[in-house]
DNA sequence: CATGAATGAGGATTCATTCAT
DNA sequence: CATGAATGAATCCTCATTCAT
């Protein structure tokens, strides 16, 4: 996904509309007029709207993948992913706000997929963990996935939802040491 | 908040589109058609469409504060969350997902401030629970919240996502009691 | 095919727009302005643009196919169809415009499916009026077909190119007898 | 009419697009797409839209009117209108398509001012036939006009229609020695 | 000779809402 | 309690054309 200059201006300002306002206000009008261009301006850049939502989507994923093994996998996932909403507050209200976008098969399947990548990797994570020793070994890797990435997602959200009142990178560790501590 | 019958139908309508197709699906058009009506009789019972969306967004919150205390208080707030979804599946999808409502500002406060309220009554029960030496004590309470309630939406959500595949209150009560048995 | 008043006032419109604009002039705006309705009141009355073009050539066809045999149904065809030109001039400058409705495959083939039709029967009466001895036997009924229709249409475009200059009737019946004469 | 390299290409494509889709898939994007340059680059080659339509519709003209006299001038005349047609099929679906070019008076008047020089030649050439005894003389110019060309173009729209699913020249000397054995 | 980026005008369509009946 | 007909505002998108490079 290489986009040019002018691309990565209209998502990232694609985001921050939605962030701000929600789909409704993710209009081609608003971006254009954000960017100070026309709204046929923006259709040299994008085939149409669907793409630069689609566009805006496959950002939500962007190198999130760690290559670690068990906890440490986790962690770095954990990590990686609040690097990713800090580097760009926006996305925080948009990245797991996934029923913004079922109005659309094609963008509710590509949100579905990616989320089934992401949990497919982190299960593998878990097994591991638990493997080693890392982690309890009574709780069914499905159910250690919400205990981890439920917390995570709603400290994300809530980061979002404050304007970024606190300091999300501290919280996260600190959510990430408790985690370590309860289940094990 | 007594509705008339109507009222009722049109609020639960409002309900399984958003669910369904998401904040965009929502329209006078397809409520009225969903009912076999014509659009300007949805005016006889609601003043305007904003009218509609509160109330809706007001039935998220119908009796979720029990009456007890400490963890007890804790595990009926998540048994009765659980209970409201099953009776009312599309609230699954609807229910967490404060971004949908994010284009009007009455909305996102009405959302916040239910959230605020939620929050404060939980949080006395995690001090209560703590108090009481039912949760251990080296968890600060803000931390404790996200700890459980992440999870509890996380499960609810990923029920309403996969379209209700999995017995919700089964894997709400693993989930219960593996919270407990983590933070004890 | 039933309409109601305001659909025929529509589909009158539309079709006097494209006589005397061609298609390009067929917009929802012209349609709406020329009846003193704003655009979406026109949604009231025809799902899309499409319907409105369709029902127009639809009406190409209203009651040609005549019931008698040979040379009269022949007669009675042309007969009918100047009728309708003259009943509605406009339809002089669309019926046989084949070409103009080319951009959308619905459109052309269900005006290919009429032509067909209207051949279909025709090349039947032109085999009567053979046996019958009303037209000479040694011209294939293809050809027959051009022979007479090629003329007829050639003479309503003619009337509707030239704003209706002449007498189409009395030109229609003189091509007519010529026909007869020549076609023995 | 001198035209460049590229204008013929334009002029060409132009006239397969208009004749493929209609005037509406006439544009300029499409032709440059056709073309495989930029929209601009058309600019270099014609001075507008306009100018392309009105090199389109003067190349129907092209060496149509033959140095004959009578029967001959009239056989010929049809001749070299399917040599025109079998040489540039689109041509078969634009070129009596006269109600495609209706918007832009320009366009019409361009159009009008053909079909009359044409049919000012052709009864010249009546006259000289019937005066030479090559025609009946029972049958005035004007409808001797339309007993003719009415069967050619429908001849040659059916084959344009058809795509090309018959030997048009073949049919054309059919019709050809039809007529004149009729109108003798 | 061509492109990349842009624009003003206009296209079809949808939306929430109103009003007379 | 409901409908039929309408509207103003807004939506996405396309078009011919321009201009700097």
């Amino acid at each position: 996904m290489t986009l040019t200059n002018r691309q990565t201006e209209i998502i990232d300002t694609a985001l921050k509309l939605t962030a701000e306002g929600g789909i409704q206000e993710l209009t081609i009008k608003n971006i254009a007029t954000a960017l100070g261009i026309t709204e046929p301006a923006i259709y040299r850049h994008f085939r149409n709207k669907s793409e630069i939502i689609k566009t805006m989507i496959r950002k939500f994923d962007e190198g999130v993948v760690p290559e670690k093994e068990g906890m440490e996998g986790i962690a770095a996932f954990i990590r990686s992913r609040i690097r990713q909403v800090t580097d760009n507050p926006s996305l925080a209200r948009v990245m797991f706000a996934e029923e913004m976008f079922l109005d659309d098969p094609e963008y509710s399947e590509l949100l579905l997929s990616m989320m089934h990548r992401h949990k497919n990797v982190l299960l593998r994570f878990f097994q591991e963990a638990q493997e080693r020793g890392e982690i309890r070994r009574d709780i069914p890797a499905d159910l250690l996935f919400r205990l981890v990435f439920g917390p995570v997602r709603l400290l994300i959200k809530q980061w979002g939802m404050s304007n970024h009142a606190f300091n999300l990178q501290a919280h996260g560790e600190e959510l990430l040491s408790t985690l370590r501590k309860i289940l094990w």
